[in-house]
DNA sequence: CACCTATATACAACTAGACAAATCTTATCC
DNA sequence: GGATAAGATTTGTCTAGTTGTATATAGGTG
C-alpha cells in the first residue's frame, strides 16, 4: 500500500470486488459514467483503470453495450485426457508456455515411488510457466524417467510440447491416472512469476499420467493462480 | 511584515482576497499559469504560495481541474442520538449526502458479530459522502441486516435518508450504542473524495446503532476529514 | 558549506468537453 | 405481433487545458 495513482487504486478496488465475487463473473459492471461518479473522478481515469483490468483479462468491453466481468477460464478439466493447450483454446484464450528449466537430476522419494522406478534413478525435470493471452496462469514442473525416455529433453526443447515430445518417444497416448488438488499460499518466487502477490491463493494439483497399460509416464505438480483459473471436475 | 519573500507576499495577498470575499468561498482561483503571469513570477513561486494556503486549509486543489477556496470547518457533535442532518442544521450548515454505492453482499466477520447475525448473512451495504454546504466532510459506509430489513435498500434509494428509511421499516427510533474513534491516514481514493491529500489525517469512527431494546440495527464507519471537522462529545 | 529562494524545462496524472460508433430502448405503424 | 425508425445509452477516440512531480541551474544568506 504505497503511493498509488488514482486509477491504480480504482483498478485494485474493482479487482477486489471481482475476486470477492460481489461483481459476479459474466455480469455487467456499472457504466463508466456511474463509476466516475462513485469514485469521484473523470471518466478517463475510470477508463484507464478499466483498460488495465482488461489487459489482465479480468474484464472485457463492448462498445454501446457495456463492460463485463470475464469468466474465469476453466482451463483444466479433470477427465482422463488432460491437455493444456486444447483446454485454453476451448476457453477462447491463446495458450503458450515458457520454459524455466530443463535438466536431469535424481528422483525424489515421492517421484520415484509415483513413477515406480528405483530410488536414485535419474529423471528429466521440466519446469515452466503456462500463459493464457500472455497472462501467466500456472507454474508447472514434471519429471520423466530418464532411462525410459533418453532423448526426451531434446525433443521437448525442439517441440515445446510434452505431448509431441512423448509421441516421438513412442508414447502415442497417455491418460491421467490420478490428480490431487489442494490450496496453498504463493511464495514470493511463485508470486513473482505469476504476477500476483505473495500469499495469494494457488491451486496446487499433483498428477500422474500413465500410458494405456497403466505404466507411469509423467509425474508433476502445477500451481494455478486462483484468480485466473477454475478447475472443472466434470465426468 | 517587511522582509517578505515573493511567495509570502503572494500568499498573504491571496489570503486577503479570500477573507475580504472578493474570492468567494467555493469559487475557483485563476489557474497557476494565470497567477504566475499576473504576479510576474515563475509558476513554482505561485505553487509555493498556494501550498502555504493549502496547509492553512484555506484552499484545496484538484489535479487537472483547478484550485478552489475552501469552506469553513465544521463541528460535529456525538451523543446518544446522532443524526447527521439535524446535527449540521444545528451548526448552521446545509447538509446533503451523495450515494456512492448501495448493494448487497456477505457480512464480514466484524460486521456479523457486531450486528449479532450469523456468519455469511447478507447485508445491505450503503456507502456515500456527507456534505456541509457542498463541501465534503466525511465518507461513510454502513451495513444493515438484509433479512431484518428486506426493503431497506429501496427506501434509502427513494428517501435519501437512513433515518427515514428505517422508520419505514418500523424502526421509529435508534440510539448510538457505541462509538470508537481512531485516526488514520487517507488513502488516495479517500483523499480524492474529501478533497484532501493522501496521508492527510482522518477521524475514523466505528459505530453501532441499536433500537431501544438494544438490538443492533446499523454498523458503520465514518471517516471525517480532519481538516474540516472537529468532533464534539458534550453531554 | 548547507539551505532557502527563484527560474526554467519537461513530463506525468487528471480533468473537461466534444463527437463518433455501436448498442439498447421505445414508440409507432402495418 | 413483428418490423422499422427515432432516440437515448454506452463505449471509443480525440484535443486541449490544469495541477503534480522531478530535475537542473543560479544567486543569496547564515
Amino acid at each position: 500500500m504505497k503511493n498509488q495513482t488514482l486509477w491504480q487504486g480504482i483498478a485494485s478496488d474493482l479487482e477486489n470486488e471481482i475476486v470477492a465475487g460481489s461483481l459476479a463473473r459474466g455480469s455487467r459492471l456499472p457504466t463508466e459514467s456511474m463509476l466516475s461518479q462513485r469514485y469521484g473522478v473523470n471518466r478517463h481515469t475510470i477508463r484507464k483503470a478499466l483498460s488495465h483490468l482488461a489487459e489482465k483479462s479480468l474484464i472485457w468491453s463492448k462498445r454501446g453495450s457495456g463492460v463485463f466481468v470475464m469468466q474465469k477460464p476453466t482451463i483444466y478439466s479433470m477427465g482422463e485426457r488432460v491437455r493444456f493447450s486444447q483446454n485454453l483454446l476451448d476457453a477462447g484464450r491463446t495458450p503458450s508456455r515458457q520454459k524455466l528449466s530443463l535438466s536431469q537430476r535424481l528422483a525424489t522419494h515421492e517421484e520415484a515411488s509415483s513413477l515406480k522406478i528405483k530410488k536414485n534413478s535419474n529423471v528429466h525435470h521440466y519446469e515452466g510457466i503456462s500463459f493464457a493471452d500472455d497472462e501467466p496462469i500456472a507454474l508447472f514442473h514434471s519429471v520423466f524417467c530418464s532411462k525410459r525416455f533418453p532423448a526426451l529433453a531434446e525433443y521437448i526443447e525442439d517441440l515445446q510440447s510434452v505431448t509431441q515430445a512423448l509421441k516421438k518417444c513412442g508414447v502415442n497416448d497417455y491418460i491421467r491416472a490420478s490428480t490431487y488438488v489442494s490450496a496453498v499460499a504463493a511464495s514470493s518466487l511463485q508470486a513473482n512469476h505469476l504476477r500476483i502477490k505473495p500469499n495469494d491463493p494457488l491451486l496446487c494439483t499433483t498428477s500422474l499420467n500413465t500410458d494405456q497399460s497403466g505404466t507411469p509416464i509423467e509425474f508433476g505438480r502445477t500451481y494455478f493462480s486462483g484468480k485466473h483459473v477454475t478447475l472443472s471436475y466434470e465426468a
